[in-house]
DNA sequence: TATGAATGAGCGTTCATTCAT
DNA sequence: TATGAATGAACGCTCATTCAT
């Protein structure tokens, strides 16, 4: 691992422990064992590694769900597969995803950090899950819902089960599959409340 | 409104955009027009002033809560309703809610604040929640779920989607209301897929 | 004193002695004998201090040179009496005088610092020389002569010498005085060299 | 040329606009097209650099002024050609000059730069104006002035309107004509003031 | 010759905090 | 109650310099 690599795992570490503000160059240095003044020979500034460090980690989530979403029966399926991904990703990545949680546009964007940027980053997600929830719907497998509202909401889903698995004390081991459970229970097409 | 009350309301604000580390003593003692002394003759230390902000509208929320809950024919209701009166309550408080998503175990601890004695305060919200879901299953509006797991994953739905419409730009006006019939339909109990 | 002023002397003879750049806030707070912070908290930033450092000392010199022109028979007793306060006050302020050097239109203006600020403090000093020139070709006690280039010219050989006196290892104790007749000896209008 | 020329070239731009602090070793590096690892490989530190720079200048100025008072008929034209050659010289190398208005003992010496070193090269542009001088005194073509004062006041003079030119705002175009004449009628012997 | 990775001293500045008034 | 003068730790960052290649 060059020293530059180490860099950024170091403050995907240290920006998703502390946040941006909160986290100093000195620590991310010292995490990466390097000298403080090389962080700024090739980052730049720290916002400009707060960025590289959080993009790095959704490219490699975004590849990552990609690549789960890629042959799907049906989009149901392919909502299930996408969570699946997510939430293996976040466990194996436990020490540095938050970076992630914090570089986002769910997250408070602290002060000298790029909203757009992030933004614009970050609709991969989305738009990837309005993808499945579109197929879904024509295929059948999908009840007809709202499709914008309907990606929102299970992102937001994951992102609050990742929430309370990675930062709270209120950890309990089953809520990703629990969480897939209550996504795929809301949106499966099928005999209705009011049906038979 | 005295000039203490003054602080507290413009520490909500100031914690809320910039987050704990990024906002300054200055900046409140400023926004409350008042001199930056003042602040800490009331309220001590930045971090008592952080959990005095965070706590307050904590408190009132909880107190909405737990009317929004108190008449309800059933566990089911009890979550629609439990939902309604929080998403309700964001939307008064847009100003200043965000005090509370920072101020939350489903955030990131700033460095400094007391964790304990901040997810303590918020076991009530989850709580709370347990005790709809739990009526719900033994009065059958809802189907058998796992509480814990689902009281957590209800909650960090309904936190999703304050997020993505107090923070995101990709903000979308019937989020809520479709926030609650995703769960709704989650959680009731009916005819199911394998049914009829 | 207050620690105001002690601050703003201490910044004229550091800015004076090593210039904007080489000059550190803590050294002036150093030989203030205050804390660096105080600086900050009264002056903003080292731009601002550097800025209020050389306008206080140019407000004094320019209010001396104004009582010592006031009342004249002619335009070249003026020039003779700007000159000799010039040198008095540069030699009554030797220790904090050379800031005027630093900040001043004549030399480089160091970057950061707002140089058309400068340049109009300094126009007072040409301003009233103009007006000594223009005064003495029209009484008859200085040859007719360009004003604009004059007055500059004459403004050029004050610094000149006052560079050569506070700066160089050159000193030579009659300067100043040499300085005054060489300047009246050109001005003065007389039998000329093509003259009887 | 060559690159160590190029950098010679960078740095007296560099150093000339900048000043000695505020001028980099990278920027000078940037100026001359080469890596700043060049930049110590040929010239050391950077106060070496910047003692290369303006003594390089202040080299082929001195060449420039013994060439132009070589052969004069007297000490006053000796005086009128070597403030013409200044100031060809000056506009000749506009870009670069401002090196040797900060590498000079007439300037404040920026910190860790050897004033002595600096004061004796200097000396030599006194020298050869007291030359001329007592060369004009003795023939008859200047008044009898106190010699060194008179060179001092001189290279004041030069430098004065040197400063004006390419410093200020106040920028005039007959300055350096009219500096001469400035001085010439000032030294020159002649019919006096006191009469015919 | 020529490059740039790597270091760390030192800079200006911000800011929580204390305390005399 | 209310103010703001005063302090100094800690921050992000710049930059001259060294050295392996």
């Amino acid at each position: 691992m060059t020293k530059k690599e180490a860099i950024l795992k170091a403050a995907q570490e240290a920006f998703g422990q502390l946040g941006f503000t909160a986290a100093t160059v000195k620590d991310v240095a010292g995490r990466a064992d390097v000298s403080f003044g090389l962080v700024s020979h090739y980052f730049g500034s720290k916002q400009d590694l707060f960025l590289a460090a959080g993009f790095d980690m959704a490219d490699r989530l975004i590849c990552s769900l990609a690549e789960a979403t890629a042959e799907s029966p049906d989009g149901l399926t392919s909502i299930r597969q996408y969570m699946s991904a997510y939430f293996a990703f976040t466990d194996e990545q436990r020490d540095r995803f938050p970076i992630l949680l914090r570089c986002s546009p769910f997250s408070h964007m602290e002060p000298g950090i790029d909203a757009v940027k992030v933004a614009e980053k970050f609709s991969a997600f989305i738009d990837e899950l309005k993808r499945c929830v579109s197929q879904g719907i024509e295929d059948g497998s999908i009840r007809t819902l709202p499709v914008e509202e309907t990606a929102l909401i299970i992102y937001g889903n994951i992102v609050g089960s990742v929430r309370t698995s990675l930062l709270t004390p209120y950890k309990s081991e089953g809520i990703f599959s629990e969480t897939i459970n209550h996504v795929i229970r809301s949106l499966k097409n099928g005999p209705d409340q009011d049906g038979c």
